[in-house]
RNA sequence: GGCCCGUUGGUCAAGGGGUUAAGACGCAUCCCUUUCACGGAUGAAUCACGAGUUCGAUUCUCGUACGGGCUACCA
């Protein structure tokens, strides 16, 4: 299908937690390189020093290594391509620039910061209230184009700052096509002349990405649609440096927006689910934005709803694992319209997964979920079989605490309020008979268990309903849980007696 | 303000000239279950609006409205 090997690549910028859009962009890259047996890359885009937050690298490769979705080449597993941290690559970027101005694409600009600022403030109007750096401006500030061209050399000479910006053409209209949304076109007249290279000598993203994609040979670029606008930013540099027909298919993936709009760390915190990955902890305000993981979801449940915010394969079907995602996901059939992140659809999509799971694959996550909640379950057999017990009833792996720590530990609390009022002698009688039996019992399981309860509540002329739950409470402490006798057949003889008679003694 | 992208039930969405406009989540009711769930059944709910093209537009074109993104020496 191409010519060339597929590489593809993720580009984060290491500043903080990694978002739901992040990894959803990671999965199509992940699975559009698997599909053609390419290679998927992760370069980190760490140009701007003033916003470097220590961590944020390391915390990115947990998340994907959590989801699955590791690169076969990065900072963590190497590669021919390398460095992979753009600000190691600093010194390839200068000659790029340099042979722009030479080739009369882009110039020097010396303008301060605050002579920057003093354009936008004097340009401002109620027409144009965020004045650009454009055609027209530019003839009104100290660059190479307005300035002598000695007075250009000395300033450079004498170490005064400039960043280099590109100059946009007049009146040309740049397109390309997006293999989502098909052919996008701009006219250049609107666009500003954007910095390539920084006063510091590091790149701005329009220049790296371009020769960093070039340079590592990628041939299909995917990336969130706020991209767009700069867009022919990006396919102009290509047209001048590498040529067109190098420059990489473009994909601009749709926003995932939160219930008011764009999807924010705040809407996290606002509406009760997360919009990271991994817990993410701000180095610098120790504020911690929890993640999916931590929330409990399973990370095969986690891809599988983000491959389907967006995407579908026309059949109806939701449920994928990866393999099928891999061998089924194309990118014509990624919508262009935004979609609104819904948590309840994404406990759905965690609560088949746990649902269709085996115990054995679920076992060491309750297993971390338990620890962290002071639950003692050390017995995989038993842990196996109390897992495959309640697993319909949980959408989220914490929720295997509530669920069945009363396997593990007796409850520390009874819903009495649902005992008490209908309680009488008789039921104390029954119960008390009930233990006697339970002693005696020749075999323990739940049908024989069922059998003799049932037998001995018509010999106390009572209803087998009157006393279920009075028995459920005292197993569980509460109104939930699996059928009463699976949870006493697996709580064993002792056990069981001994809740009954603890429960008997709280009347 | 300008530029760009988008718009099928509350949400995710299939369908791309003629359909009773799929399916899923959520919601409601019922069945199953002497708990809570699972499961099953049923139901309410959608083509933003206006023109045009056409015998016929949810589907094609153009406007309008609305939503979103971008508009930094941030990515």
């Amino acid at each position: 299908m191409y010519n060339k090997k597929v590489r593809v690549r993720f580009a984060p910028s290491p500043t903080g937690g990694l978002h739901l859009g992040g990894v959803r962009t990671v999965l199509y890259n992940y699975l559009f390189a698997r599909q053609h047996k390419g290679d998927f890359i992760v370069r980190i885009e760490d140009t701007d020093q003033s916003r470097y937050v220590p961590g944020a690298e390391e915390y990115i490769f947990n998340c994907l290594k959590w989801a699955g979705l590791e690169p076969d080449e990065s900072v963590i597993q190497g590669g021919n391509y390398g460095p992979y941290r753009q600000s190691e690559r600093k010194p390839l970027y200068r000659k790029y620039a340099d042979q722009l101005v030479a080739d009369g694409h882009a110039y020097y600009a010396f303008d301060t910061p605050a002579e920057l600022e003093k354009m936008r403030a004097d340009f401002k109007t109620e027409q144009n209230p965020s004045p650009q750096y454009d055609r027209h401006i530019r003839t009104k500030m100290r660059n190479s184009l307005t300035l002598p061209q000695e007075e250009v050399k000395a300033l450079i000479a004498s170490g005064t700052p400039y960043v280099i910006r590109i100059k946009m053409p007049e009146e040309q209209i740049v397109s390309f096509t997006d293999m989502i949304r098909g052919e996008v076109s701009f006219n250049t007249s609107v666009i500003d002349d954007k910095v390539l290279l920084k006063a510091d000598g590091m790149p701005t993203y329009h220049l790296a990405v371009v020769a960093d994609d070039y340079l590592m040979e990628i041939t299909h670029a995917f990336r969130g649609e706020e991209w767009l606008p700069s867009s022919p930013v990006h396919v102009l540099l290509w047209q001048y440096l590498f040529g067109l027909d190098k420059m990489p298919q473009w994909a601009h993936l749709p926003l995932i927006l939160g219930p008011n709009g764009k999807l924010s760390k705040r809407d996290g915190a606002k509406y009760g689910f997360p919009v990271f990955a991994m817990n993410w902890t701000d180095p610098k305000t120790n504020e911690l934005t929890e993640g999916f993981k931590e929330k409990g979801f399973l990370p095969e449940a986690f891809i599988n709803m983000l491959a389907l915010l967006g995407w579908n394969d026309g059949t109806g079907q939701e449920i994928f694992t990866k393999d099928e995602l891999i061998e089924k996901f194309s990118m014509k059939r990624v919508h262009s319209g935004g979609a609104k992140f819904d948590y309840e659809k994404a406990k759905w999509f965690n609560r088949e997964w746990i649902k269709q799971l085996e115990p054995a694959k679920l076992r060491e996550q309750v297993k971390q979920v338990f620890a962290a909640a002071n639950i003692p379950a050390a017995d995989d057999i038993l842990l196996d079989q109390v897992i495959l017990l309640v697993k319909e009833r949980c959408d989220l792996l914490t929720d295997f605490v509530e669920q069945a720590a009363f396997f593990f530990r007796a409850p520390e609390a009874y819903d009495l309020d649902a005992v008490k009022p209908k309680w009488n002698e008789n039921k104390s009688l029954f119960f008390v008979e009930m233990i006697r039996n339970f002693e005696l019992a020749a075999v323990w399981n739940a049908t024989d268990l069922e059998h003799n309860f049932k037998e001995i509540a018509a010999a106390n002329h009572l209803k087998p309903g009157e006393v279920l739950l009075p028995f459920r409470i005292m197993l569980v402490g509460g109104k939930f849980g699996p059928h009463v006798f699976d949870i006493a057949a697996l709580l064993g003889r002792g056990e069981t007696i001994s809740r009954i008679k603890h429960f008997l003694s709280l009347l």
